[in-house]
DNA sequence: TCTTTAGTTCAACATCATTGAACTATTGAA
DNA sequence: TTCAATAGTTCAATGATGTTGAACTAAAGA
């Protein structure tokens, strides 16, 4: 057994990091593909295409450590989910702005 | 004459461009201050204490190209006033989301 | 048990951020 | 005019971060 993820806590979310997280563009078109998906998405699935392992690897824990996603093990496989209703609770009507603005580019 | 500032036109300003310049907690100071003091407001009245001059002139400089801020002599000094008007109406929502999270930390 | 799949970790290199020191432009006073 | 003060800018050095190939791990299936 791997050690499991490690996830914020809403509390402990902090705007910053959420925002520098999503100013990257493999990081941002993830979320969106989450978004636009609504289910659990396997990391690769989610990426944009020709972005290394590692790479990818790096994306997803800037997202989960800045709270944006939630995921977990399920075989070789690691699912990943948008935290949106949490987040948006938190923050009102941002994640929806940004994704909303994303879709404009 | 000092050469003028440039300023991206609203169709050059991009998202991961505005989402990056707010990831710092100094940018988002200065954005806030300039949002709720709604007037133009010079750079060190608008940036927080005890930042060097030229930390302060570097996160102008990036919240002017990308296109939150814009910038104007006035004498020995540099007025801003933030681009609000114009960037709701590329981002509906997103500064007026992003501006009233930043309030609850 | 062996192989495949999906992702992680490490280490090296490249890129970017921070800031002290020197500089420039403008204003106002003498 | 000249001089000093004010407000920012630029440069260069250092420190902090991001990217990615190579080696590794854990689980699933043949």
């Amino acid at each position: 057994m791997q050690r499991p993820f490690l996830h914020p806590t809403l509390e402990d979310v902090r705007l910053e990091s959420v925002l520098y997280a999503l100013a990257d563009p493999a990081r941002l078109a993830i979320v969106r593909t989450l978004a636009f998906g609504n289910c659990p998405m396997n990391c690769s699935t989610a990426a944009p295409d020709n972005l290394p392992k590692s790479t990818q690897s790096h994306h997803y824990q800037v997202l989960r450590e800045a709270g944006l996603i939630r995921s977990e093990r399920k075989g070789t496989e690691v699912v990943n989910v948008l935290r949106c209703e949490e987040l948006d609770q938190k923050f009102p009507g941002l994640i929806a702005a940004i994704i909303a603005a994303a879709g404009r580019a």
